[in-house]
RNA sequence: GGGCCUAUAGCUCAGAUGCGGUUAGAGCGCACGCCUGAUAAGCGUGAGGUCGUAAGUUCAACUCUUACUAGGCCCA
């Protein structure tokens, strides 16, 4: 006869395979049919609130890896604190103003954009935006990410662009706000500035030069061998037509300088190149006089080469030895770094050059002259005044305009800038650093404290179409700047009625209305400032356009998170943006996270050919790996992930689903309601698993606590694969299968089952997302107390299932069972077992010991799973003798029972019952009770 | 070149709360075996690490210091 008919077999209809690609779809759905973020927000309704702010993610192309593992993060945040008892409101941004947007529309338009007005160049910058608004979320939507996806923030909301408008008329009318001159790339032909992203690096031919500066300080006082001899600073260019903007001559503090004598002349430059360039020059019989600290130059006074104007000495630490003379020519009106040293030494933002890129008036011998033209003349000109020393024509990668490639320059105009020292914003924005934020990790706090304590003033002009403009009026009449609170109340409101469109849409007079007058000298004729604000200023301010207005939710944020290097960008921005205006950081704690990069730790990029985009892995393996992915990896440091680490995790996912399975299968014909057996009426096995479920309970609400997801996963994993799969599930097999449905033993390990996958189901499901909730809706009466397992509580540990007492003594039992495992590996390779039930067993050790197994004798026959078990003093002879366990000794012997074909055990009464003589007396009991 | 950070088995992570002390652990993967009543499943056993490299401090370092190497972010 087939008893199998006769056994509880697990029963299903949750599928072993999960088939991810196909299944998830249709659960988003579900959720996006019932609703299930509003009905969140209405249990949550009256909670405590977790604001955990967004980054916007620029609104450009589709989301990467990054922005992937970045959302999930965000999302396993919200959902664990959701389901952890607060309010965690989730608000999606996008950041949607700016160069890349606008250069994307520029590339589309092509020559056709000359043609068009500002304002529909906006329009079609707008278009693009929302264009991959909508792209970037259902991306995003796919990888379960749970939020107010259809009621997102827009940085291009008219809202919001009125309230970045506002919150730089508040910085405006503190004073914070200022004008000053700034290089920036310039191309002389299309006669605009140009973004970093708009340059392109191509070879170009310029002219080299060498120029002595003739020295007007004596330095003989301290150096001798100069006495009585015209000293110079020399200096290298490829740029001469800068020569009329020198303002200085910088030296590098930690290079060794020289004096060289030729003919009765001292050229001073760096040691190690002295001897390359008097070869350049064509000198010969030179000698070196003595060596220069470069301490000595700083602040020492030269004379312009072309003109009656001092060129003073300055230490920078950029100036190299790679070429020229170790002494660099510093124009700070035409270069990055030479600006910033001006600032450092206080030297004037010189440019004589116009819009077009010709010297202006002033400039004697050159002016009204095309830059580049004018480069032979000054050559020339130098050479007439005798300070030419060498030149020549060299090629180098140079910039030019990615549109009409021609070489660039870089012009100093008048910009806008925030300033640090203001109001003292740098010295409170470091003590709120110190004091009022909590960074995770903790070096976070070094690294943004470091760049606040040495950034410069903020820079928030840029000569573009698409943003918010900065809402200054400059008098025609005086040519004074002017925003008064009321002007800028009036600019405001416009902005909320049809957006940052009114300022190119309506002339001052139409903006201000009555108010269109200057306060100084009345004049009428006010123009608007063509400048637009930097991105960074717009997404800086979300924290006052986004959780300050909205009831839903508050002002300061919970929680920042985002990349690492966030920490020079939004980070940075919101927090001297709130500063400024509200006098308080935005957040009260940052959490960073490193870069996604490959199996080797490099990063992902097209020309490496190692990337490997989210929708690949959700094609391949559903986004649940990928989630699964983020919460199993340390995020404090790079992320790595490759298509092994991806297999792993489709490995473990399969373990836990298979797991969460078995278990469902278990629970076919089980209500809990009925038949729920009271842990204290349960074995000591099933309250042992009782026990180690708090612990792993407790462990990973610590985790999710604490913002570490990867003792989650492991702690989840490790559990279903050596607690349970490894050893309660197996063992309990026999009472699952083999008893009448409704034996206490069989109910007892069902009801731990039960309270497992409850337990197990709640505890993955901030991560899991997908298939918690799929076995939650296979799970007895769980969606009749939640519809979705993401409404229910996170569990939390319970004491009274705690009992270390016995936790202790099973340590023991398990040892043992261990050591039997090995006896019977050895006893299956020589062949004398199959499987343990074959199996019976002489255990041979110490008294205590003897004791011990004595007194546990049926738990332990039941853990290893073998037909019969005696406890001796000693063998003769022993399958294992234990290194772990000394004194131990194990023997294996195959059982002479006959097994009983219903529960495949060897129980030595099989044939004792007269109805059931081919049955053991527990099985012939069962079948009695099932008929 | 500068600032910040990281470096434990093939892979993912542990290694008592930032201040050193028994033969460095887990899971996965791998190898070998068992089972066929979780079955495109399950169980068992086993082999894998001179804790990035090199010095130093110390009675003692994976744990502290320095340098170097590799990698990442941000600057230049």
């Amino acid at each position: 006869m087939d008893y199998k008919s006769t056994l509880n077999l697990p029963r299903t209809d949750f599928p072993m395979k999960a088939n991810l690609p196909q299944r998830e779809p249709q659960m988003l759905a579900h959720w996006q049919q019932t609703g299930l973020y509003e009905a969140l927000r209405e249990q949550s309704r009256g909670r405590v609130k977790y604001i955990l702010h967004d980054g916007p993610p620029y609104a450009n192309g589709h989301i990467h890896m990054g922005t992937a593992f970045n959302k999930v993060l965000k999302d396993i945040i919200v959902k664990s604190r959701q389901m952890g008892g607060l309010d965690a409101v989730y608000v999606p941004g996008w950041d949607c103003h700016g160069l890349p947007i606008e250069h994307e529309v520029d590339k589309k338009l092509g020559a056709k954009k000359a043609a068009m007005d500002q304002l529909t160049v906006r329009k079609t910058c707008r278009a693009y935006a929302e264009k991959f608004i909508d792209v970037q979320r259902s991306e995003f939507m796919r990888l379960g990410v749970l939020g107010q996806w259809f009621d997102p923030y827009l940085t291009m909301a008219y809202d919001y662009e009125a309230v970045t408008a506002a919150e730089l008329a508040k910085f405006y009318e503190q004073g914070s706000v200022y004008r000053s001159k700034k290089p920036i790339y310039w191309c002389n032909s299309c006669r605009t500035a140009l973004a970093e992203a708009e340059v392109e690096y191509a070879d170009h031919t310029s002219p080299s030069i060498f120029v002595a500066f003739p020295l007007v300080d004596d330095l003989s006082q301290k150096y001798p061998q100069l006495k009585g001899l015209d000293a110079y600073l020399v200096i290298w260019t490829t740029t001469p037509w800068t020569i009329p903007a020198n303002l200085a001559v910088a030296a590098n503090p930690a290079l060794d300088y020289v004096a060289v004598e030729h003919r009765g002349r001292a050229y001073i430059l760096a040691e190690r190149l002295a001897a390359i360039n008097m070869d350049a020059f064509g000198f010969e019989g030179w000698k070196v006089l003595c060596r220069i600290d470069p301490q000595d130059l700083e602040g020492v006074k030269a004379r312009h080469p072309l003109y009656d104007r001092p060129s003073v000495g300055v230490l920078a630490d950029y100036v190299t030895l790679e070429a020229g003379t170790g002494l660099v020519h510093t124009a700070p009106g035409h270069g990055r770094e030479d600006y910033e040293t001006g600032l450092k030494y206080g030297l004037e933002v010189y440019s004589p050059v116009d819009d077009r890129g010709r010297f202006t008036p002033e400039v004697e011998f050159f002016a009204g002259q095309e830059v580049f033209a004018a480069n032979e003349n000054v050559v020339a000109k130098l050479r007439e005044k005798g300070a030419l020393l060498a030149t020549e024509e060299i090629s180098h990668s140079y910039p030019h305009c990615w549109r009409c490639k021609r070489p660039v320059i870089f012009r100093a105009t008048a910009q806008w800038f925030i300033s640090m020292e203001a109001g003292e914003l740098r010295q409170r924005t470091l003590r709120a650093i110190r004091e009022d934020i909590r960074f995770v990790p903790r070096w976070g706090q070094e690294r943004i404290y470091g760049m606040i304590e040495n950034r410069p003033d903020w820079c928030i002009s840029r000569q573009r179409s698409w943003g918010v403009p900065i809402i200054v009026f400059q008098c025609a009449g005086c040519g004074e700047h002017i925003l008064t609170p009321e002007m800028a109340a009036k600019v405001v409101a416009a902005f909320r009625a049809e957006g940052a469109d009114a300022w190119f849409a309506h002339s001052a007079q139409e903006l201000l209305g009555g108010l269109a007058a200057c306060p100084i000298c009345g004049h009428t004729e006010l123009i608007k400032e063509k400048d637009i604000l930097d991105v960074w200023f717009d997404s800086g301010t979300s924290q006052a356009a986004v959780l300050e207005p909205n009831p839903e939710l508050a002002w300061p944020a919970d929680l920042y998170l985002e990349g690492s290097d966030q920490h020079r960008g939004w980070f940075h921005s919101s927090l001297l943006c709130a500063m400024g205006t509200k006098g308080a950081p935005p957040y009260r704690m940052v959490l960073t996270h490193g870069f996604v990069v490959d199996g080797e730790g490099h990063k992902m990029s097209k020309s490496r050919g190692n990337v490997i985009p989210p929708q690949q892995v959700i094609d391949q393996y559903g986004a649940e790996i990928l989630r699964l992915w983020v919460a199993a990896e340390d995020y404090t440091d790079d992320i790595r992930i490759s298509p092994d680490i991806l297999k792993q995790l489709a490995e473990a996912y399969r373990r836990l689903r298979n797991t969460l399975r078995f278990m469902l299968g278990n629970l076919h014909d089980f209500d809990p309601a009925r038949d729920a057996v009271a842990p204290a009426e349960m074995g000591e096995m099933d309250r042992l698993i009782l026990h180690r479920l708090q612990e792993l309970t407790a462990r990973c609400r610590k985790g999710y606590e604490e913002f570490n997801f990867h003792p989650v996963f492991h702690g989840l994993h490790n559990f279903c694969v050596v607690d349970l799969s490894g050893f309660y599930l197996d063992v309990i097999k026999d009472r699952l299968y083999t008893s009448a449905p409704s034996w206490p033993g069989r109910r007892a390990a069902q009801s731990v089952l039960f309270r497992l996958a409850d337990t197990l189901v709640r505890l993955a499901a901030p991560i899991l997302s997908f298939t918690a909730e799929e076995v939650w809706q296979h799970l007895p009466g769980a969606k009749e107390r939640h519809p979705s397992v993401h409404m229910a509580a996170l569990p939390a540990p319970d004491q009274s299932l705690l009992d270390a007492e016995l936790a202790g003594r099973w340590e023991r039992l398990l040892l043992l069972r261990g050591e039997v495992n090995k006896a019977l590996d050895i006893a299956r390779k020589e062949k004398l077992v199959g499987n343990s039930l074959q199996a019976v067993l002489t255990l041979a050790c110490a008294a205590d010991t003897a004791a011990f197994l004595e007194a546990h004798r049926g738990a332990f026959s039941e853990i290893t799973m073998v037909s019969g078990l005696e406890i001796a003093g000693s063998l003769d002879r022993a399958t294992l003798v234990s290194q772990e366990l000394p004194g131990v000794s194990i023997l294996v012997q195959p059982t002479q029972h006959a097994r009983c074909p219903r529960c495949w055990q060897h129980p030595g009464d099989v044939g004792r019952d007269p109805e059931r003589p081919e049955l053991c007396g527990r099985c012939a009991q069962a079948v009695r009770e099932l008929s």
